[in-house]
This record gives structure tokens, C-alpha cells and sequence, in this order.
DNA sequence: GTGATGACGTCTT
DNA sequence: CAAGACGCCATCA
């Protein structure tokens, strides 16, 4: 159709990370897969920087393909975010990044 | 509309 | 899989 975009890609991303149960994590590429632009991973990253605090998106639970987290920058501290996921019993390896074989995300119809 | 940006991904070394 | 270079693509100035 002429207009794919409901309101804007950061829209659908924003409603797909909402969506990651606590305890799983969702590469970047996956979220942009599901958001209908498989080579749109970096805008998926955008998107997170971009988020509003007050939407309460688990952006700590989004994480790229190798299992490394985001920049430290990114949050208010630095290990900010490995803390947040250690919380919710997420698994890390000795060289700082989790385990996604164990923690992946795998999402289902009725979640979309 | 053009150019620059970047919380990635893939290829190559 | 580590490190560097290139490519992708929506948003911002």
C-alpha cells in the first residue's frame, strides 16, 4: 500500500521491545525484522536513544547479535544496564557478554 | 531535498 | 571470535 507506515518505524519498534519478557533479551536485528526493516538495525539502537524515560521500555533487554551491550554513555551508569539484566537472572560470560544461546528472545505470533 | 548521524550487521583481515 | 572497514536505512539539522 502506499502507506506502510502507521506512524513511523520507531513507533512499531517502541511497541515490539515492550514487549520482551523479563528474564529474555532481543538483538537489534530481530527488533527490526519484526518491525518490518531486517537491514534497519541500527535505527533500531536510534530508536533506544531516542526513547523517552517515561515510556518505561526495557531497552536494557535489547542487545546486539554478539551478546554485547550498549555503550556505556547510553545509561545513567556505566554497568547500568548489566546490572539491570543480572536482576531479572540474565546469564553473562567471563568475556562480559550474555549468553543469548540461553537468554534469546523468541517471539511468537500473538506477541506481534 | 541534501547531508550528516549512529545503542548494528556482515565481510574481510 | 577479535578488530577494522563498508554498507544499510530511518531520523535529525
Amino acid at each position: 500500500m502506499t502507506t506502510p507506515d502507521l506512524q513511523s518505524f520507531f513507533a512499531r519498534i517502541y511497541r515490539l521491545v515492550a514487549k520482551i519478557p523479563a528474564g529474555r533479551v532481543a538483538t537489534y536485528g530481530q527488533i527490526a525484522a519484526l518491525a518490518g526493516s531486517p537491514r534497519a538495525a541500527r535505527q533500531v539502537g536510534y530508536a533506544m536513544a531516542r526513547a523517552k524515560a517515561e515510556w518505561q521500555l526495557p531497552c536494557h533487554r535489547v542487545v546486539n547479535k554478539l551478546g554485547a551491550l550498549a555503550p556505556e554513555h547510553a545509561f545513567d551508569s556505566p554497568d547500568w544496564q548489566r546490572f539491570l539484566l543480572q536482576q531479572e537472572g540474565i546469564t553473562f560470560l567471563e568475556n562480559g557478554r550474555i549468553n543469548l544461546k540461553r537468554h534469546l528472545w523468541q517471539p511468537e505470533a500473538d506477541q506481534i
